[in-house]
DNA sequence: TGTCTGAAAATTGTCAACAATCCCGAATTA
DNA sequence: TAATTCGGGATTGTTGACAATTTTCAGACA
Protein backbone atom coordinates (compact mmCIF):
# COMPACT_ATOMS: atom_id res chain seq x y z
CA UNK A 1 0.00 0.00 0.00
CA UNK A 2 3.03 2.17 -0.36
CA UNK A 3 5.73 1.72 -2.62
CA UNK A 4 3.27 0.38 -5.41
CA UNK A 5 1.68 4.00 -6.09
CA UNK A 6 4.70 4.49 -8.12
CA UNK A 7 2.94 2.23 -10.42
CA UNK A 8 5.09 0.98 -13.95
CA UNK A 9 2.35 0.28 -16.46
CA UNK A 10 5.37 -1.00 -18.01
CA UNK A 11 5.99 -4.36 -18.08
CA UNK A 12 9.01 -6.00 -16.35
CA UNK A 13 10.32 -7.00 -19.17
CA UNK A 14 10.88 -3.49 -20.64
CA UNK A 15 12.23 -2.23 -17.35
CA UNK A 16 14.84 -4.59 -16.93
CA UNK A 17 15.61 -3.81 -20.77
CA UNK A 18 16.03 -0.04 -19.86
CA UNK A 19 18.25 -0.91 -17.49
CA UNK A 20 20.75 -3.38 -19.05
CA UNK A 21 20.86 -1.04 -21.86
CA UNK A 22 21.71 1.48 -19.85
CA UNK A 23 24.61 -0.71 -18.70
CA UNK A 24 25.61 -1.88 -21.81
CA UNK A 25 26.00 2.05 -23.17
CA UNK A 26 27.51 3.19 -20.06
CA UNK A 27 30.69 0.85 -20.36
CA UNK A 28 28.82 -0.72 -17.19
CA UNK A 29 29.09 -4.00 -18.63
CA UNK A 30 32.18 -4.18 -21.32
CA UNK A 31 31.97 -4.84 -24.59
CA UNK A 32 32.59 -8.60 -25.24
CA UNK A 33 30.71 -9.65 -21.55
CA UNK A 34 29.52 -13.09 -22.47
CA UNK A 35 25.92 -12.34 -20.88
CA UNK A 36 24.57 -15.31 -18.71
CA UNK A 37 20.93 -15.43 -18.26
CA UNK A 38 20.61 -16.78 -14.67
CA UNK A 39 23.23 -14.14 -13.04
CA UNK A 40 21.54 -11.44 -14.80
CA UNK A 41 18.13 -12.69 -13.93
CA UNK A 42 19.29 -12.85 -10.36
CA UNK A 43 21.36 -9.36 -10.64
CA UNK A 44 17.78 -7.35 -11.60
CA UNK A 45 15.68 -9.85 -9.47
CA UNK A 46 13.30 -10.78 -12.30
CA UNK A 47 13.13 -14.36 -13.37
CA UNK A 48 14.68 -16.21 -16.85
CA UNK A 49 11.57 -14.86 -18.79
CA UNK A 50 11.38 -11.12 -19.20
CA UNK A 51 14.95 -11.27 -19.26
CA UNK A 52 14.96 -13.23 -22.86
CA UNK A 53 13.01 -10.85 -23.90
CA UNK A 54 14.87 -8.04 -22.97
CA UNK A 55 18.00 -9.96 -24.42
CA UNK A 56 15.78 -10.89 -27.60
CA UNK A 57 15.37 -6.41 -27.83
CA UNK A 58 18.65 -5.67 -27.13
CA UNK A 59 19.84 -8.06 -29.88
CA UNK A 60 17.49 -5.94 -32.23
CA UNK A 61 19.03 -3.23 -31.43
CA UNK A 62 22.29 -4.28 -31.97
CA UNK A 63 24.45 -3.98 -29.08
CA UNK A 64 23.64 -7.68 -28.37
CA UNK A 65 24.93 -10.97 -30.64
CA UNK A 66 23.34 -13.92 -29.34
CA UNK A 67 24.04 -17.73 -31.38
CA UNK A 68 21.43 -20.47 -30.41
CA UNK A 69 22.40 -22.59 -26.98
CA UNK A 70 25.18 -21.02 -26.79
CA UNK A 71 24.58 -17.59 -25.63
CA UNK A 72 24.17 -13.53 -25.80
CA UNK A 73 27.42 -11.27 -25.52
CA UNK A 74 27.71 -7.64 -25.28
CA UNK A 75 29.34 -6.75 -28.90
CA UNK A 76 32.53 -5.29 -29.66
CA UNK A 77 32.54 -3.26 -32.77
CA UNK A 78 35.78 -3.52 -34.63
CA UNK A 79 36.66 0.04 -35.89
CA UNK A 80 35.95 -1.06 -39.08
CA UNK A 81 32.45 -1.73 -37.95
CA UNK A 82 32.31 2.12 -36.56
CA UNK A 83 33.05 3.80 -39.49
CA UNK A 84 30.44 1.45 -41.38
CA UNK A 85 27.85 2.53 -38.70
CA UNK A 86 29.02 6.22 -39.66
CA UNK A 87 28.53 5.52 -43.40
CA UNK A 88 25.06 4.09 -42.87
CA UNK A 89 23.89 7.49 -40.45
CA UNK A 90 25.30 9.61 -43.14
CA UNK A 91 23.22 8.57 -45.35
CA UNK A 92 19.98 8.51 -43.67
CA UNK A 93 20.65 11.16 -41.29
CA UNK A 94 20.84 13.19 -44.76
CA UNK A 95 17.64 12.01 -46.11
CA UNK A 96 16.20 12.53 -42.87
CA UNK A 97 17.47 16.77 -43.38
CA UNK A 98 15.93 16.82 -46.88
CA UNK A 99 12.80 15.33 -45.69
CA UNK A 100 12.66 17.63 -42.26
CA UNK A 101 13.21 20.33 -44.75
CA UNK A 102 10.13 19.41 -46.68
CA UNK A 103 7.90 18.76 -43.74
CA UNK A 104 8.49 20.29 -40.69
CA UNK A 105 6.11 23.06 -39.78
CA UNK A 106 7.25 26.39 -38.81
CA UNK A 107 6.61 25.81 -35.10
CA UNK A 108 9.00 22.77 -35.13
CA UNK A 109 11.69 24.88 -37.06
CA UNK A 110 11.58 27.22 -34.22
CA UNK A 111 11.62 24.94 -31.93
CA UNK A 112 14.52 23.79 -33.42
CA UNK A 113 16.24 26.98 -33.58
CA UNK A 114 15.37 27.73 -29.67
CA UNK A 115 17.48 24.75 -29.42
CA UNK A 116 20.42 26.02 -30.84
CA UNK A 117 19.91 28.89 -29.20
CA UNK A 118 19.98 27.11 -25.42
CA UNK A 119 23.20 25.54 -27.37
CA UNK A 120 24.76 28.54 -28.15
CA UNK A 121 24.39 30.06 -24.36
CA UNK A 122 25.65 26.14 -23.01
CA UNK A 123 28.50 26.58 -24.95
CA UNK A 124 29.23 29.93 -24.28
CA UNK A 125 30.32 29.33 -20.51
CA UNK A 126 30.92 25.46 -20.80
CA UNK A 127 32.73 25.84 -23.90
CA UNK A 128 34.08 22.95 -25.73
CA UNK A 129 34.17 19.12 -24.92
CA UNK A 130 31.89 18.96 -22.05
CA UNK A 131 29.38 16.35 -21.65
CA UNK A 132 26.77 19.09 -22.28
CA UNK A 133 28.25 19.47 -25.80
CA UNK A 134 27.68 15.94 -26.83
CA UNK A 135 24.15 15.86 -25.63
CA UNK A 136 23.11 19.15 -27.14
CA UNK A 137 24.19 17.71 -30.32
CA UNK A 138 21.78 14.53 -29.75
CA UNK A 139 19.19 16.86 -28.88
CA UNK A 140 19.90 18.33 -32.31
CA UNK A 141 20.11 15.50 -34.53
CA UNK A 142 17.23 13.80 -32.48
CA UNK A 143 15.36 16.89 -33.07
CA UNK A 144 15.68 16.58 -37.33
CA UNK A 145 15.28 13.05 -37.37
CA UNK A 146 11.91 13.58 -35.75
CA UNK A 147 10.88 16.33 -38.26
CA UNK A 148 11.29 14.02 -41.05
CA UNK A 149 7.82 12.49 -40.45
CA UNK A 150 9.57 9.28 -41.64
CA UNK A 151 8.06 6.92 -38.62
CA UNK A 152 10.34 3.93 -40.11
CA UNK A 153 13.35 6.22 -40.31
CA UNK A 154 12.65 7.60 -37.06
CA UNK A 155 12.83 4.07 -35.41
CA UNK A 156 15.27 3.16 -37.36
CA UNK A 157 17.89 5.87 -36.31
CA UNK A 158 16.47 6.75 -32.65
CA UNK A 159 16.20 2.97 -31.80
CA UNK A 160 18.24 0.81 -33.98
CA UNK A 161 21.70 3.16 -34.20
CA UNK A 162 21.03 5.62 -31.99
CA UNK A 163 21.85 3.32 -28.93
CA UNK A 164 25.03 2.02 -30.65
CA UNK A 165 26.42 5.24 -31.06
CA UNK A 166 25.66 6.32 -27.90
CA UNK A 167 27.52 3.14 -26.40
CA UNK A 168 30.72 3.83 -28.81
CA UNK A 169 30.61 7.62 -27.73
CA UNK A 170 31.01 6.40 -24.10
CA UNK A 171 33.70 4.07 -24.69
CA UNK A 172 36.10 6.75 -26.41
CA UNK A 173 34.75 9.14 -24.26
CA UNK A 174 36.57 7.21 -21.42
CA UNK A 175 40.20 6.93 -23.49
CA UNK A 176 39.97 10.36 -25.02
CA UNK A 177 37.11 13.24 -24.83
CA UNK A 178 38.55 16.01 -26.42
CA UNK A 179 40.21 14.38 -29.80
CA UNK A 180 36.43 13.53 -30.83
CA UNK A 181 35.55 17.11 -30.75
CA UNK A 182 37.95 19.22 -31.18
CA UNK A 183 36.47 22.13 -33.41
CA UNK A 184 32.98 22.32 -31.27
CA UNK A 185 32.28 26.20 -32.52
CA UNK A 186 32.82 23.99 -36.31
CA UNK A 187 29.78 22.23 -35.43
CA UNK A 188 28.08 25.07 -34.38
CA UNK A 189 28.05 27.03 -37.20
CA UNK A 190 26.88 23.62 -39.02
CA UNK A 191 24.25 22.83 -37.03
CA UNK A 192 23.19 27.09 -37.51
CA UNK A 193 23.75 26.34 -41.47
CA UNK A 194 21.32 23.28 -41.32
CA UNK A 195 18.97 25.22 -39.75
CA UNK A 196 18.71 27.72 -42.33
CA UNK A 197 18.46 25.63 -45.28
CA UNK A 198 15.83 24.09 -43.60
CA UNK A 199 14.17 27.25 -43.40
CA UNK A 200 14.41 27.78 -46.81
CA UNK A 201 13.32 24.99 -47.36
CA UNK A 202 16.09 24.09 -49.71
CA UNK A 203 15.76 19.95 -48.82
CA UNK A 204 18.72 19.12 -51.06
CA UNK A 205 21.27 21.57 -49.69
CA UNK A 206 20.02 20.53 -46.23
CA UNK A 207 20.98 16.80 -47.50
CA UNK A 208 24.00 17.57 -48.37
CA UNK A 209 24.99 19.60 -45.59
CA UNK A 210 23.64 17.23 -43.05
CA UNK A 211 25.77 14.61 -44.78
CA UNK A 212 29.33 16.60 -44.95
CA UNK A 213 28.74 17.48 -41.18
CA UNK A 214 28.39 13.57 -40.17
CA UNK A 215 31.17 13.10 -42.42
CA UNK A 216 33.34 15.43 -39.99
CA UNK A 217 32.97 12.90 -37.47
CA UNK A 218 33.31 9.78 -39.42
CA UNK A 219 36.70 11.80 -40.63
CA UNK A 220 38.02 12.28 -36.47
CA UNK A 221 37.23 9.08 -35.90
CA UNK A 222 38.91 7.61 -38.76
CA UNK A 223 42.16 9.76 -37.92
CA UNK A 224 41.84 9.10 -34.33
CA UNK A 225 41.91 5.27 -34.68
CA UNK A 226 45.05 6.05 -37.32
CA UNK A 227 46.51 7.71 -34.35
CA UNK A 228 45.26 5.03 -31.84
CA UNK A 229 46.84 2.23 -33.81
CA UNK A 230 50.37 4.11 -34.87
CA UNK A 231 50.55 4.45 -30.71
CA UNK A 232 50.23 0.75 -30.31
CA UNK A 233 52.65 0.07 -33.44
CA UNK A 234 55.04 2.13 -31.28
CA UNK A 235 54.39 0.39 -28.02
CA UNK A 236 54.93 -2.46 -29.52
CA UNK A 237 58.61 -2.15 -30.68
CA UNK B 1 15.35 -43.70 -34.65
CA UNK B 2 13.96 -42.37 -37.90
CA UNK B 3 12.20 -39.11 -38.32
CA UNK B 4 15.29 -37.11 -36.14
CA UNK B 5 17.80 -38.04 -38.59
CA UNK B 6 16.89 -34.85 -40.39
CA UNK B 7 17.92 -32.86 -38.20
CA UNK B 8 16.99 -29.51 -37.04
CA UNK B 9 19.60 -27.78 -34.89
CA UNK B 10 17.71 -24.52 -35.24
CA UNK B 11 16.00 -23.59 -31.90
CA UNK B 12 12.17 -24.72 -31.95
CA UNK B 13 11.40 -20.19 -31.71
CA UNK B 14 13.66 -19.92 -35.02
CA UNK B 15 11.20 -22.77 -36.88
CA UNK B 16 8.31 -20.99 -35.82
CA UNK B 17 9.40 -17.68 -36.84
CA UNK B 18 10.34 -18.81 -40.63
CA UNK B 19 6.72 -20.47 -40.65
CA UNK B 20 4.72 -17.40 -39.06
CA UNK B 21 7.01 -15.07 -41.28
CA UNK B 22 5.76 -16.71 -44.81
CA UNK B 23 2.74 -17.00 -43.91
CA UNK B 24 2.72 -13.28 -43.01
CA UNK B 25 4.65 -12.17 -46.29
CA UNK B 26 2.21 -14.17 -48.52
CA UNK B 27 -0.82 -12.86 -47.10
CA UNK B 28 -1.96 -16.24 -45.14
CA UNK B 29 -1.91 -14.27 -42.26
CA UNK B 30 -3.57 -11.34 -43.45
CA UNK B 31 -2.36 -7.24 -43.03
CA UNK B 32 -3.78 -6.29 -39.87
CA UNK B 33 -4.93 -9.86 -38.10
CA UNK B 34 -4.80 -9.66 -34.50
CA UNK B 35 -2.29 -12.22 -33.18
CA UNK B 36 -3.41 -14.83 -30.24
CA UNK B 37 -0.43 -16.35 -29.00
CA UNK B 38 -2.24 -19.64 -27.54
CA UNK B 39 -4.32 -19.80 -31.14
CA UNK B 40 -0.97 -19.46 -33.19
CA UNK B 41 1.06 -21.65 -30.62
CA UNK B 42 -1.36 -24.99 -31.15
CA UNK B 43 -1.43 -23.89 -34.76
CA UNK B 44 2.84 -24.42 -34.82
CA UNK B 45 2.52 -27.04 -32.31
CA UNK B 46 4.65 -25.72 -29.65
CA UNK B 47 4.29 -23.85 -26.29
CA UNK B 48 3.69 -19.98 -25.88
CA UNK B 49 7.44 -19.49 -24.64
CA UNK B 50 9.34 -20.42 -28.00
CA UNK B 51 5.74 -18.46 -29.86
CA UNK B 52 6.59 -15.22 -28.31
CA UNK B 53 10.01 -15.12 -29.05
CA UNK B 54 9.07 -15.64 -32.77
CA UNK B 55 6.53 -13.24 -32.06
CA UNK B 56 9.13 -10.49 -31.01
CA UNK B 57 11.69 -10.91 -33.54
CA UNK B 58 9.11 -10.57 -35.93
CA UNK B 59 8.46 -6.93 -34.10
CA UNK B 60 11.96 -6.22 -35.06
CA UNK B 61 11.63 -6.60 -38.81
CA UNK B 62 8.24 -4.77 -38.91
CA UNK B 63 6.05 -7.03 -39.64
CA UNK B 64 4.34 -7.38 -36.29
CA UNK B 65 3.41 -4.59 -33.79
CA UNK B 66 2.79 -5.14 -30.05
CA UNK B 67 1.03 -3.33 -27.88
CA UNK B 68 2.05 -4.23 -23.94
CA UNK B 69 -0.93 -5.82 -22.16
CA UNK B 70 -2.62 -5.88 -25.07
CA UNK B 71 -1.28 -8.27 -27.97
CA UNK B 72 0.11 -8.13 -31.25
CA UNK B 73 -1.28 -6.96 -34.96
CA UNK B 74 0.08 -7.97 -38.31
CA UNK B 75 1.13 -4.78 -39.41
CA UNK B 76 -0.70 -3.26 -42.33
CA UNK B 77 0.97 -0.19 -44.07
CA UNK B 78 -0.46 2.47 -44.80
CA UNK B 79 0.18 3.94 -48.73
CA UNK B 80 2.16 6.64 -47.23
CA UNK B 81 4.01 4.35 -45.22
CA UNK B 82 5.53 2.08 -47.78
CA UNK B 83 6.07 4.93 -49.99
CA UNK B 84 8.34 6.01 -46.70
CA UNK B 85 9.82 2.45 -47.17
CA UNK B 86 11.02 3.32 -50.38
CA UNK B 87 12.56 6.60 -49.48
CA UNK B 88 14.62 4.45 -47.19
CA UNK B 89 15.37 2.15 -49.75
CA UNK B 90 16.73 4.16 -52.14
CA UNK B 91 18.94 5.91 -50.06
CA UNK B 92 20.24 2.60 -48.18
CA UNK B 93 20.64 0.54 -51.50
CA UNK B 94 22.28 3.89 -52.85
CA UNK B 95 24.85 3.53 -50.84
CA UNK B 96 25.03 -0.20 -50.51
CA UNK B 97 25.90 -0.01 -54.82
CA UNK B 98 28.28 2.97 -54.30
CA UNK B 99 30.22 0.73 -51.62
CA UNK B 100 29.87 -2.26 -53.82
CA UNK B 101 32.06 -0.49 -56.59
CA UNK B 102 34.64 -0.05 -54.24
CA UNK B 103 34.44 -3.35 -52.39
CA UNK B 104 33.06 -6.16 -54.64
CA UNK B 105 36.23 -8.69 -55.70
CA UNK B 106 36.39 -9.14 -59.64
CA UNK B 107 34.88 -12.74 -58.58
CA UNK B 108 32.38 -10.98 -57.42
CA UNK B 109 31.50 -9.04 -60.30
CA UNK B 110 31.97 -12.19 -62.62
CA UNK B 111 28.78 -13.65 -60.53
CA UNK B 112 26.80 -10.40 -60.45
CA UNK B 113 27.22 -10.80 -64.35
CA UNK B 114 26.43 -14.38 -64.62
CA UNK B 115 23.14 -13.43 -62.85
CA UNK B 116 22.28 -11.02 -65.43
CA UNK B 117 22.80 -13.10 -67.86
CA UNK B 118 20.42 -15.90 -66.59
CA UNK B 119 17.33 -13.23 -66.26
CA UNK B 120 18.10 -12.07 -69.16
CA UNK B 121 17.37 -15.93 -70.89
CA UNK B 122 14.45 -16.34 -68.25
CA UNK B 123 13.41 -12.94 -69.83
CA UNK B 124 13.55 -14.30 -73.03
CA UNK B 125 11.11 -17.00 -72.67
CA UNK B 126 8.95 -15.94 -69.69
CA UNK B 127 8.94 -12.12 -71.14
CA UNK B 128 7.42 -9.56 -68.86
CA UNK B 129 5.09 -9.53 -65.51
CA UNK B 130 6.21 -13.43 -64.41
CA UNK B 131 6.66 -14.19 -60.62
CA UNK B 132 10.44 -14.98 -62.13
CA UNK B 133 11.05 -11.37 -63.34
CA UNK B 134 10.50 -10.54 -59.41
CA UNK B 135 12.71 -13.22 -58.01
CA UNK B 136 14.98 -12.16 -60.62
CA UNK B 137 15.12 -8.76 -59.30
CA UNK B 138 15.37 -9.54 -55.84
CA UNK B 139 18.43 -11.76 -56.44
CA UNK B 140 19.88 -8.90 -58.05
CA UNK B 141 19.84 -6.41 -55.31
CA UNK B 142 20.29 -9.08 -52.92
CA UNK B 143 23.94 -9.92 -54.54
CA UNK B 144 25.12 -6.04 -54.79
CA UNK B 145 23.89 -5.47 -51.26
CA UNK B 146 26.09 -8.35 -49.89
CA UNK B 147 28.61 -7.13 -53.01
CA UNK B 148 29.15 -3.31 -50.31
CA UNK B 149 30.89 -5.84 -47.62
CA UNK B 150 29.30 -3.40 -45.16
CA UNK B 151 27.47 -6.19 -42.69
CA UNK B 152 25.41 -3.38 -40.59
CA UNK B 153 23.94 -2.41 -43.99
CA UNK B 154 23.59 -5.66 -45.04
CA UNK B 155 21.22 -6.89 -42.39
CA UNK B 156 19.68 -4.03 -42.31
CA UNK B 157 18.32 -4.15 -46.12
CA UNK B 158 18.21 -7.81 -46.03
CA UNK B 159 16.82 -8.97 -42.85
CA UNK B 160 14.56 -5.91 -41.36
CA UNK B 161 13.33 -4.01 -44.76
CA UNK B 162 13.35 -7.27 -47.13
CA UNK B 163 10.78 -8.61 -45.43
CA UNK B 164 8.10 -6.00 -45.37
CA UNK B 165 8.82 -5.38 -48.97
CA UNK B 166 8.37 -8.79 -49.98
CA UNK B 167 4.62 -8.61 -48.05
CA UNK B 168 3.82 -5.71 -49.86
CA UNK B 169 4.90 -7.09 -53.12
CA UNK B 170 2.47 -10.24 -52.44
CA UNK B 171 -0.18 -8.09 -51.68
CA UNK B 172 -1.11 -5.70 -54.74
CA UNK B 173 0.64 -8.64 -56.85
CA UNK B 174 -3.16 -10.00 -55.65
CA UNK B 175 -4.37 -7.10 -57.19
CA UNK B 176 -2.45 -6.21 -59.99
CA UNK B 177 0.92 -7.56 -60.70
CA UNK B 178 1.38 -6.05 -64.23
CA UNK B 179 0.97 -2.89 -63.06
CA UNK B 180 3.52 -2.33 -60.79
CA UNK B 181 6.25 -4.37 -63.64
CA UNK B 182 5.14 -2.09 -66.34
CA UNK B 183 8.38 -1.99 -67.99
CA UNK B 184 10.34 -5.34 -67.44
CA UNK B 185 12.98 -4.75 -70.33
CA UNK B 186 13.42 -1.14 -68.71
CA UNK B 187 14.26 -2.60 -65.18
CA UNK B 188 16.70 -4.81 -67.24
CA UNK B 189 18.63 -2.12 -68.89
CA UNK B 190 18.71 -0.24 -65.63
CA UNK B 191 20.38 -3.35 -64.23
CA UNK B 192 23.10 -3.72 -66.86
CA UNK B 193 24.32 -0.05 -66.88
CA UNK B 194 24.38 -0.57 -63.11
CA UNK B 195 26.69 -3.51 -63.40
CA UNK B 196 29.02 -1.69 -65.88
CA UNK B 197 29.27 1.28 -63.77
CA UNK B 198 30.77 -1.17 -60.35
CA UNK B 199 32.95 -3.15 -62.85
CA UNK B 200 34.43 0.56 -63.88
CA UNK B 201 34.31 1.03 -60.22
CA UNK B 202 32.60 4.46 -60.64
CA UNK B 203 31.06 4.20 -56.70
CA UNK B 204 29.36 7.70 -57.64
CA UNK B 205 27.49 6.76 -60.99
CA UNK B 206 26.78 3.15 -59.68
CA UNK B 207 25.03 5.00 -56.61
CA UNK B 208 22.85 7.39 -58.66
CA UNK B 209 21.80 4.56 -61.21
CA UNK B 210 20.33 2.59 -58.25
CA UNK B 211 18.63 5.54 -56.52
CA UNK B 212 17.18 6.34 -59.79
CA UNK B 213 16.46 2.30 -60.48
CA UNK B 214 14.50 2.37 -56.67
CA UNK B 215 13.10 5.88 -57.49
CA UNK B 216 11.36 4.41 -60.76
CA UNK B 217 9.49 1.89 -58.92
CA UNK B 218 8.79 3.98 -56.03
CA UNK B 219 6.74 6.21 -58.69
CA UNK B 220 4.97 3.26 -60.29
CA UNK B 221 3.83 2.71 -57.02
CA UNK B 222 2.96 6.37 -56.48
CA UNK B 223 0.84 6.49 -59.48
CA UNK B 224 -0.65 2.84 -58.89
CA UNK B 225 -1.66 4.34 -55.35
CA UNK B 226 -3.30 7.36 -57.30
CA UNK B 227 -5.43 5.21 -59.48
CA UNK B 228 -6.21 2.92 -57.18
CA UNK B 229 -7.82 6.55 -54.91
CA UNK B 230 -9.08 7.70 -58.26
CA UNK B 231 -10.98 4.16 -58.59
CA UNK B 232 -12.58 4.29 -55.09
CA UNK B 233 -13.93 7.65 -55.22
CA UNK B 234 -15.91 7.29 -58.35
CA UNK B 235 -17.05 3.79 -56.58
CA UNK B 236 -18.33 6.02 -54.16
CA UNK B 237 -20.03 7.93 -55.87
C1' DT C 1 53.75 -34.04 -23.27
C1' DG C 2 49.80 -33.70 -25.98
C1' DT C 3 45.46 -35.33 -27.59
C1' DC C 4 41.27 -37.79 -27.25
C1' DT C 5 37.21 -39.52 -24.71
C1' DG C 6 33.40 -39.21 -21.88
C1' DA C 7 30.82 -38.06 -17.95
C1' DA C 8 29.57 -34.19 -14.81
C1' DA C 9 28.39 -29.39 -14.47
C1' DA C 10 26.65 -25.34 -16.21
C1' DT C 11 23.84 -23.02 -19.46
C1' DT C 12 20.20 -22.42 -22.69
C1' DG C 13 15.64 -23.97 -24.61
C1' DT C 14 10.91 -25.44 -23.61
C1' DC C 15 6.92 -26.22 -21.04
C1' DA C 16 2.71 -25.80 -18.23
C1' DA C 17 0.71 -23.53 -14.29
C1' DC C 18 -0.23 -19.21 -11.98
C1' DA C 19 -0.84 -14.03 -11.64
C1' DA C 20 -2.04 -9.65 -13.59
C1' DT C 21 -4.31 -7.08 -17.00
C1' DC C 22 -7.55 -6.01 -20.47
C1' DC C 23 -11.95 -6.59 -22.95
C1' DC C 24 -16.77 -7.04 -23.29
C1' DG C 25 -21.41 -7.32 -21.91
C1' DA C 26 -25.02 -7.10 -18.38
C1' DA C 27 -26.95 -4.66 -14.74
C1' DT C 28 -27.59 -0.18 -12.57
C1' DT C 29 -28.45 4.57 -12.26
C1' DA C 30 -29.38 9.26 -13.74
C1' DT D 1 -32.22 6.06 -23.45
C1' DA D 2 -27.41 6.95 -22.54
C1' DA D 3 -23.68 6.71 -19.64
C1' DT D 4 -21.30 4.15 -15.89
C1' DT D 5 -19.93 0.57 -12.99
C1' DC D 6 -18.86 -3.97 -12.11
C1' DG D 7 -17.95 -8.78 -12.87
C1' DG D 8 -16.70 -12.88 -15.72
C1' DG D 9 -14.04 -14.55 -19.38
C1' DA D 10 -10.23 -14.30 -22.27
C1' DT D 11 -5.52 -12.87 -23.10
C1' DT D 12 -0.98 -11.54 -21.90
C1' DG D 13 2.92 -11.44 -18.44
C1' DT D 14 5.69 -14.10 -15.15
C1' DT D 15 7.45 -17.90 -12.80
C1' DG D 16 9.91 -22.19 -11.53
C1' DA D 17 10.66 -26.82 -13.01
C1' DC D 18 12.26 -29.90 -16.57
C1' DA D 19 14.65 -31.21 -21.11
C1' DA D 20 18.33 -30.62 -24.37
C1' DT D 21 22.61 -28.83 -25.51
C1' DT D 22 27.15 -27.05 -24.81
C1' DT D 23 31.22 -26.56 -22.05
C1' DT D 24 34.52 -28.08 -18.83
C1' DC D 25 37.70 -30.98 -16.92
C1' DA D 26 39.65 -35.15 -15.33
C1' DG D 27 41.63 -39.42 -16.74
C1' DA D 28 43.28 -42.71 -20.26
C1' DC D 29 46.13 -43.50 -24.00
C1' DA D 30 49.67 -42.83 -27.57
Amino acid sequence: MNSKHVVNNQTLADQVLTKIQEDIVTGDIAPGTKISESALAAKYGVSRGPLREAISRLESRGLIERAPNVGARVVSLSHQELIELYQIRENLEGLACRLAAENMTEADIQELETLLQKHKQDKDFKDGTSYYKQQGDLDFHYCIIHGSKNKKLIHLLCEELYHLILMYRHQFSAISTSKLTRHPEKAFIHHQRIIEAIADRDGELAEMLMKKHIQNSRRAVETFFDQLTAQEKHDDK
